[in-house]
DNA sequence: ACAAGATGCTTGCAGATGCAACAATTGCGG
DNA sequence: CCGCAATTGTTGCATCTGCAAGCATCTTGT
């Protein structure tokens, strides 16, 4: 398969519809991404790491996560976790526990001041999702594109076929 | 339509569709740019940065664009394009001529090594998007895919009624 | 039980980026 | 024609992030 386009000087390229909607995912996604971490900072001075931050560990059971764990969801180093993390306790709304059963392990835990300042910001982010993004769509639309994650996450997380490199 | 979810003082939640849309095209994004900046850089020593900086100069009049314009288009600020540049020009694949009709402007220039060197990182990018995004979905899908994206599009440019706080 | 390797976290250092301040140039109103 | 605001770009500073190194702890093989 893809044998088609063995690619002698020319590259095989995107065709139109493909190249259209690279480039427009990109610029979407930017730009919705832009506007929400805008809103977010300007009515609650709270980044999207940050935010994304509180809301794993507010879904955590018992509002903690091993630093490696949260880090890991968030896809950032360790090192930057420790920093952020470092941050959100200055602040008050996470707190950092040595863990009983691994003494090399860190819980940050969400305060409760982290969990009703989350509480506060949430709906600032979600109107802003549903405002930038799917107040645009139709339910139709909706469901394509869930399809559509649904299917990428499905090939990304399989064997992933394809890549002739391994 | 969509009438059911009138703000009150209750946020209007994202349903479980929705929801699950936002997160995956969240996920979806952050894995694909991560892949594709990987093997860029691994196989040309190129950003994804420096990488969307050339391609913008190479399809401007001339492979040449203002700094201003040029940082409009790669959305970043004055000052960072100038470091990015400046890198660049460091490496041969940019040029900068002062402007001939407005003194204050610096055009940037893609040099013949510059539209060399992306000659022949575009089809590992290309391949790349092939591989990842487009090689696992149907053609049906590309094309919902395209519809929603230039609707978001449509939307975003125009008066972007639908905001109550403006 | 012990040594070696794996795992979890932090810290030093370097790179990328934005904002504010600044300099140079242009354009516009009177 | 003059002066002042707007535009364009660069530099200083702060922030965020990752990698590599280092330390502590756990796990595994013998």
């Amino acid at each position: 398969m893809k044998d088609e386009h063995s690619e002698r000087s020319e590259t095989a390229w995107l065709d139109a519809e493909e190249m259209a909607a690279w480039r427009g995912l990109v610029e979407t996604f930017a730009d919705l991404t832009a506007q929400l971490e805008g809103e977010l900072l300007a009515a609650h001075r709270i980044t999207m790491p940050e935010y994304a931050t509180m809301v794993r560990l507010s879904e955590a059971e018992g509002r903690r996560l091993r630093m490696c764990d949260l880090a890991m969801q968030l896809h950032v180093s360790a090192s930057g976790l420790t920093r952020r993390v470092e941050d959100l306790v200055r602040r008050g709304w996470v707190r950092r526990e040595p863990d009983a059963a691994d003494r090399r392990v860190i819980n940050a835990v969400l305060t409760d001041e982290g969990f009703a300042e989350l509480e506060r910001a949430a709906p600032t982010h979600v109107d802003g999702v549903r405002r930038h993004l799917f107040d645009h769509l139709s339910r139709t639309q909706v469901r394509q594109l869930g399809s559509i994650l649904r299917t990428l996450a499905a090939a990304t997380e399989s064997p992933e076929a394809g890549s002739s490199a391994r």
